[in-house]
DNA sequence: AGAAAATATTAGGCAAGACTAAATCTTGCC
DNA sequence: GGCAAGATTTAGTCTTGCCTAATATTTTCT
């Protein structure tokens, strides 16, 4: 057996791939534990490529003809291993390459996405080795998402969503969402980066801000707006940017 | 007036770019003084991207409906002001990646072209920047290429191909082809690389080999081999090697 | 259950790029 | 000056990806 590559996949199939498998992992998150594997469906797919649904539906037949989907009409798709597999090393050359352009060129956090959105397709095995040597062999991208590391294997660590971290709690701050650099700008600006710890100092209800105060500096972004040392400051946020901040908890600790 | 860029353009046409230009050239260098500006055939444009010539057709009247190349038909095409400027800006992403790719990456300099092939489609004017700021912004490549700079001037001296080389003269290699990894090695192995002064210590007739001593070592290339000090061996090369090879004229002096 | 809403697919197009086979220009040469 | 060789273009297809409009299926809600 051991059917490696085939042809080389096109930089809208790595997209696709990469997309679904960020579907599986977010709908697993989401449910608690995962019942059956979970499916992505045809309009998250299109939604998060930004392209119209009609155009997914003919994707996924081509990519389920390739064997890297399994794909039943109106039921939507999972990863097949081979899709799983590709999905990963999109994933890590994307994360290696954020990681590499903010540690080795000085890349602010919130531009590194967009450029590793195009490179990753580009940039041979032996490049991302290179950069990923270069830096030290990172785990995590410079929003604090995990690497995958070269053979395929992706640190699945669960975490809470700042929104419902209770009041009282201290939590570390772990990864971000990096899709939208304004937002990231605002977090660095805050103190809100991997590695801060912030406490959870209260939470309005109905949807009302959450007050953090930062406990600790992350390290990424401090850069970024070059301030340090304001350690001390209390700041809130929505509830809408709170679900998009991964934290882990460090101790449980009743409100 | 000043109708900066339009849509972005595909990586197809920036490589057809490129190698017009390419062809112009080597055209203009070889005719010794331009005539009317050469022209780029569809046979030789097909040949240099490895794609049938009917192929080509198609796309140069693109490109002519684009304005980036002025075509008629049975004629060939020249680039036009835009047309060049966009070659120009691609050459110098290529070297500029080619550069950054052996200063900070180590990589060899037989292996650096074809990364650079696509990468030069994916990175943004930024990235080329800070790439070239990081190494010191060198004026030529691994292969002793001339960079353009941001705003699209290139440096034209006029180069001498080794083949052409007088016995008795010494010689600076300047640049050399960069296509063929096997033959990149094979240089780096016997010293001919950019830097390095050279003596044409014979030529046999009849498209016999040239003899050359490696006069002083170069810089690019010593570190592939790992070997130096070897500069007292001589070597004997092919003409058609030695055509790929570029050298300026240190002294003139008769054979 | 049955209709409305949400999801998803089909139908029909388009543009970029590439190919092969079959014309058609241009040129060099006798 | 004409003709064969070489260069180039045309004709006819394909595949990939994407779009809009129309249709079909599934889910949800009364
Ligand atoms: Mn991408
Ligand atoms: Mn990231
Ligand atoms: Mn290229
Ligand atoms: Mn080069």
């Amino acid at each position: 057996m051991m059917e490696k590559s085939g042809p080389p996949l096109t930089a809208p199939v790595e997209d696709y791939l990469k997309t679904i498998f960020e579907i599986e992992v977010a709908d697993a998150a989401g449910s608690g534990r995962r019942e059956h594997p979970p499916a992505a469906g045809t309009n998250e797919i299109a939604q998060a490529l930004g392209i119209a649904p009609a155009s997914v539906t003919g994707m996924l037949r081509r990519l389920a003809e390739q064997g890297l989907i399994s794909y039943e009409r109106y039921r939507g798709v999972r990863l097949s291993d081979a899709g799983r597999r590709a999905a990963l090393r999109t994933i890590r050359r994307h994360r290696v390459i954020e990681a590499y352009l903010t540690s080795a060129l000085g890349y602010p956090w919130d531009r590194v996405h967009q450029e590793a959105e195009r490179l990753e397709h580009a940039a041979s095995d032996e490049l991302i080795d290179r950069m990923a040597a270069a830096i030290g062999e990172p785990t995590t991208d410079p929003h604090g998402a995990p690497i995958p590391t070269r053979d395929g294997t992706l640190d699945a660590r669960p975490l809470l969503a700042l929104v419902d971290v209770d009041v009282g709690h201290v939590v570390r701050i772990r990864m971000v969402g990096d899709r939208d650099p304004e937002r990231l700008r605002y977090l660095a600006e805050l103190g809100v980066t991997p590695g801060a710890d912030v406490r959870v100092v209260a939470r309005a209800p109905f949807g009302g801000p959450i007050t953090l105060r930062i406990v600790r500096e992350g390290s990424e972004g401090s850069r970024v707006t070059g301030r340090s040392g304001r350690s001390d400051r209390e700041s809130a946020i929505g509830p809408s940017l709170a679900a998009q901040v991964f934290v882990e908890s460090r101790r449980k600790r009743e409100a």
